[in-house]
Formats: C-alpha cells, sequence, structure tokens
RNA sequence: GGCCCGUUCGUCUAGGGGUUAGGACGCAAGGUUUUCAUCCUUGUAACAGGGGUUCGAUUCCCCUACGGGCUACCA
C-alpha cells in the first residue's frame, strides 16, 4: 500500500474557525496514526477575497494546537511550491488538456449575460443549470464556429473553460464515513475550471490536480464539499486518474450551539464560546475572542476538537495527543452534525488544569502577578497554584481566587461575618494566635495539631473557631485548607492578619 | 425552487432486530471537607412522526416532518 497522503487545505480569507481546526485535526490524526504525510496547501485562487495575514494565522493555529505539517509553505517539500497561487502556470494545460480530449470546452458568456440568464429562469420558475442543453445554445465552443471561437479566445480576455458534465449518468462513490453516495449527473452544472480574466483555475481543478500531483491518498474535508464530489469524481475520471483517485472522507458540519446554521466565521463572540483558536483583529480593528486568549490549554482544545464528531467507543474522555492518534480512525466519525458545548468545553480545560504542574501554572500567572504590582518568588507562586488550581478552570481565575496569599485581605465578606462572627469570637481569635505563636516550625501538620488539641481543650465548636480563622486570614469562605494556607503566608504574617481583624470586625460595635 | 446529507436525553455521544437504551457535560439531591472547589453516590432526561418487513423494530426499507449543506468566473 502507498505511503498515506493528507492535506489540509485551506483558503486565506480570515481566520481559520474552530471547524477549520477540527478538519486539520482529523488529517493530521489520521496521518500520525498510519505514519503518513500530512500537507498543508493554500488555497489562495480568489485574489478578491485574500486577506493578508490569514496565512500565517492558519499556521500558528495548527502550531499551538501541535498540528505539525511535513510540507507546507515555508517549510517547502517535494512537491513545492504549496501556494496555488504560486503555481498558477500549472493548471491551464490540464484545462487544455481537458479540452482536447472533449472533456472541457471554452465558454465566452459575460457573467452580466448569465445572471439575467438566471433570473430569468427564476422568474420562469425553471431551475437554471448550465449543462448539456444549455452548452450547446450559448455561447461557448461547442456552439460557435470554430473560427469565430479561436478570434474570441484571442480578443476577448474574459471566457472561460467549463468541465462537460455527461448527461443522465449515476455516479456513485463509496465516502469513507457516510457510505454511498449517488448522484445523477443531470443536475450538476458545467463548472468553471479555468479562467481567463485572472488566468486562476477555481477551486475545482486546482484541488484536482493538487491533490494528484502531490500523490494525495485520502481527501478529509468539511461536508460542504459532498455536492461537489460527483464532479471531482468525474474530473479524475477525465483526467485517466482513476486509478490513483484518493478515496474521500466528508465531515459532518460544526453547528452552533443557538441552533441557526453551520458556525461560520462572522458569529463572532456573541455565542458566548470563541469560535476561533487564536486571537484575530478584522482590517476594521475589531477583536476577536478566541480559545489562546481566553485561557484555554491547546491539550483542552485539541481534546475538545477530537470528541467533536468522533469518538473512540470508549468511556474515556481525556486523551494525549499520542492516545488520540493511537485511536483515530476514519470509521468512528459521527454522519451528524456537532453542536458546540461551551459548557463541556470548560469543564475538559478543568480537568488539565487539575493534571497541570504547578511550576508550568506558576510560569503562566506571572505576568498577572507582575501587572499587579506582586513580587513574589516563582517557588512561592508554584505553591499557591498547587494549592488553588482544582478550583480554577482558566490561569485568569487564580487571582481571584488565592489574592489572600499576596496581600492581605482589605475586606471582609458580610456574609460570613455575619455567620460566623459573635461576641465571643474576638477572644477567641487571640487566643488562637496566642496559641498559633507558640508554634515551631510553623509548618501546616504542627499548626493543625497544636490548634484542634487546643479547640478540644477549650471546648470550642471547630466549625465557628475555623470559620472565623478562615474570616481572618482569606477575608471570606473560601480557599483550601487553613493550615496550608498559613503555612504558606508565614506565622508573622498569619498573627498580623489575626489581629487586623479582631481589630476591625471582632471589637469595636460589637 | 432543485439536488445531496443528516435526525438516540437540553448538548456531545455509545448501542443496535429481543437491552432496565449505556457514558460524559449541564442541572438537582445527598455524602466527604472547618469554608469554597475537588471528589464520591443518587436522581433528572432521549430513539422526530407515520407506514411497511418481521414472531418482534429504536435498530432494516419507504414516506413525511424537521435540521443542515450545496446550488458563483468563492473556497
Amino acid at each position: 500500500m502507498n505511503k498515506i497522503r493528507v492535506r489540509f487545505a485551506p483558503s486565506p480569507t480570515g481566520p481559520l474557525h474552530i471547524g477549520g481546526v477540527r478538519t486539520a485535526l482529523f488529517n493530521w490524526l489520521f496521518a500520525r496514526k498510519y505514519g503518513g504525510d500530512f500537507i498543508l496547501r493554500i488555497e489562495d485562487t480568489d485574489s478578491a477575497r485574500f486577506v493578508p495575514g490569514a496565512e500565517d494565522y492558519i499556521i500558528e493555529s495548527l502550531k499551538w494546537c501541535g498540528i505539525d505539517f511535513d510540507e507546507g509553505p515555508g517549510l517547502g517539500g517535494p512537491h513545492a511550491p504549496y501556494r496555488q497561487s504560486e503555481r498558477k502556470e500549472i493548471y491551464f494545460k490540464f484545462a487544455e488538456q481537458l479540452v482536447n480530449d472533449g472533456f472541457a470546452y471554452y465558454a465566452f458568456d459575460k457573467p452580466e449575460e448569465l445572471d439575467a440568464l438566471r433570473k430569468q429562469y427564476e422568474a420562469e420558475g425553471k431551475t437554471f443549470i448550465y449543462n448539456h442543453e444549455l452548452r450547446y445554445k450559448l455561447r461557448t465552443s461547442l456552439a460557435l464556429a470554430p473560427e469565430e471561437s479561436e478570434r474570441l479566445k484571442k480578443e476577448t480576455n474574459d471566457w472561460v473553460v467549463r468541465f462537460m458534465i455527461p448527461a443522465n449518468e449515476t455516479v456513485t462513490i463509496n465516502d469513507m464515513v457516510r457510505g454511498e453516495v449517488s448522484v445523477n449527473t443531470s443536475v450538476l452544472d458545467d463548472k468553471v475550471l479555468w479562467k481567463k480574466i485572472d488566468e486562476l483555475p477555481t477551486y475545482h481543478l486546482a484541488n484536482i490536480v493538487d491533490d494528484r500531483l502531490m500523490e494525495i491518498t485520502h481527501v478529509i474535508r468539511g461536508e460542504e464539499w459532498l455536492p461537489s464530489l460527483p464532479l471531482h469524481v468525474l474530473l479524475y475520471r477525465a483526467f485517466g486518474w482513476e486509478a490513483e483517485r484518493p478515496q474521500f472522507a466528508h465531515l459532518s458540519l460544526l453547528l452552533r450551539p443557538d441552533g441557526k446554521g453551520k458556525l461560520s466565521k462572522r458569529d463572532g463572540d456573541r455565542l458566548g464560546f470563541p469560535v476561533f483558536p487564536l486571537k484575530w483583529t478584522s482590517a476594521e480593528g475589531e477583536l476577536t475572542r478566541a480559545y489562546r486568549e481566553d485561557g484555554y490549554f491547546p491539550e483542552a482544545f485539541v481534546n475538545i476538537l477530537a470528541l467533536l464528531g468522533w469518538n473512540p467507543g470508549i468511556d474515556q474522555e481525556i486523551f494525549t495527543k499520542d492516545e488520540l492518534t493511537q485511536l483515530f480512525d476514519l470509521d468512528r466519525v459521527v454522519k451528524s452534525g456537532a453542536r458546540f458545548n461551551p459548557d463541556k468545553a470548560k469543564w475538559f480545560n478543568q480537568q488539565y488544569m487539575k493534571i497541570r504542574n504547578n511550576e508550568e501554572l506558576a510560569q503562566l500567572f506571572m505576568p498577572e502577578l507582575v501587572e499587579r504590582g506582586i513580587s513574589a518568588s516563582a517557588e512561592y507562586v508554584a505553591k499557591v497554584c498547587g494549592l488553588i488550581k482544582e478550583r480554577a478552570t482558566f490561569v485568569s481565575d487564580f487571582w481571584s481566587l488565592s489574592s489572600y496569599f499576596f496581600v492581605a485581605p482589605e475586606s471582609y465578606d458580610e456574609k460570613a461575618v455575619k455567620k460566623f462572627v459573635d461576641e465571643n469570637t474576638g477572644e477567641q481569635m487571640k487566643a488562637l494566635a496566642e496559641i498559633l505563636q507558640e508554634v515551631s516550625p510553623f509548618t501546616a501538620e504542627l499548626s493543625e495539631q497544636a490548634v484542634h488539641e487546643w479547640i478540644n481543650v477549650s471546648q470550642f465548636k471547630i466549625g465557628r473557631v475555623m470559620n472565623a480563622f478562615r474570616l481572618c486570614i482569606v477575608g471570606a469562605s473560601m480557599g483550601p485548607s487553613m493550615f496550608e494556607i498559613t503555612a504558606t503566608i508565614g506565622q508573622e504574617e498569619t498573627l498580623k492578619r489575626i489581629d487586623a481583624a479582631v481589630e476591625k470586625i471582632m471589637i469595636g460595635d460589637k
């Protein structure tokens, strides 16, 4: 069997959205599983829709996800170049070959003429198809006298090459995810393959030619291409490439969580979750939110995407890249469209948060601390991260969960004060401070031991004491074990905070 | 309008001619914890509808409905 070669072939018309990333991921997973090649090809044959920066964005997104390609722009490879705009001179001869072999023809209609014709058909309630009936009636090389056609070819510059779709033939293709798909060719248009005006191929021609030239064995792409599958198959046949034709797998689309339509680039952030992997600033200066900037870990993001429209048939849901590579296969790709679930996406990130090591998390948290004017050692921050990470979904949650490790509380949660402070609390806290003062070394274990002993002897209610204690140190009813906190912030700071709290909320009006 | 694809808890999905239709997220309740979170337990909730085929259909076939895609000299 030939080496497996797959490609991801985005069009640089804007930032890649998660549907595109998923398509890339599935291709990559398939290639890696079978030891094949993953190729990135930029399909920039539509100069009108070209967006500067989009290609870089695509590459950076893949990089962030850890989806590495073996051949592609910037990297080169045996079939370079990998940008279709840089391959423009190779396509015409293939189009011409099709004309010479009787599979295509020149068409000289003006776009306005066709528009008018379409409108006319619509008005009459008829379906407009540029096909075997029309191609002999319109201005094409099939209908015109050869000299006239030659003349138009020379003298005009907006003619096109159209593929000749055979009449009334049923094309049946076996799609790797959808099974058998049949279409009657009579409903297909004679698609434009190549345009004189910009001397560029359309998607259909460029795609088939490049897939063949690059020896692609499997085409894994979005479902939006399913309707043109028969055309592509017919093209392979016309070129005489049936034996080398790749296998096709059409992935269902990602649907919007609010119900209507497929996820599109224009949905923005009003949906309550990002549609883009990385932030993108549009030409109008609009900034979109994104997974990376929202604080998702790339491993979590990849894990989420992998499970959208695919599953390994086991109950496990958290997978390393290696596990995914091993388990992935096209036969477990789901046929129906998948709606994105933002809550579950957060859950995934939380799972990855819990297993992330503290030093790495500290590094991610550090910039925010610096920005807040806090100076703390990496070691200290790592320790704090270890204590709070299971309470967080994103690194951006860290500050609100851990500020008391860095600064003493400035205010005390009112509800907690009401609940846990009474006329005896002040005295209790003073006594507690005295106990704590004697603990040496000031470890969590020894502090806990001493305090519990004291509570037992003095017959206080442990809940009341500890909650009041927490209020003094944290300022609220939250956070990890009290003694872990005090051991972290230290003896001196602990005693200081008890004093301050007693002063502020336990004496005075009480 | 035409063509194509799809339809199992709210969402992601497993399953597949005979099952108490399984899991995960969410939600709810309980337990653990001095608090919050984690964690554990339990609960909640689904085979779009109608016809066939069959002893039996959620599973196979047909129709309808609904959803989605395509219908450009876009990709």
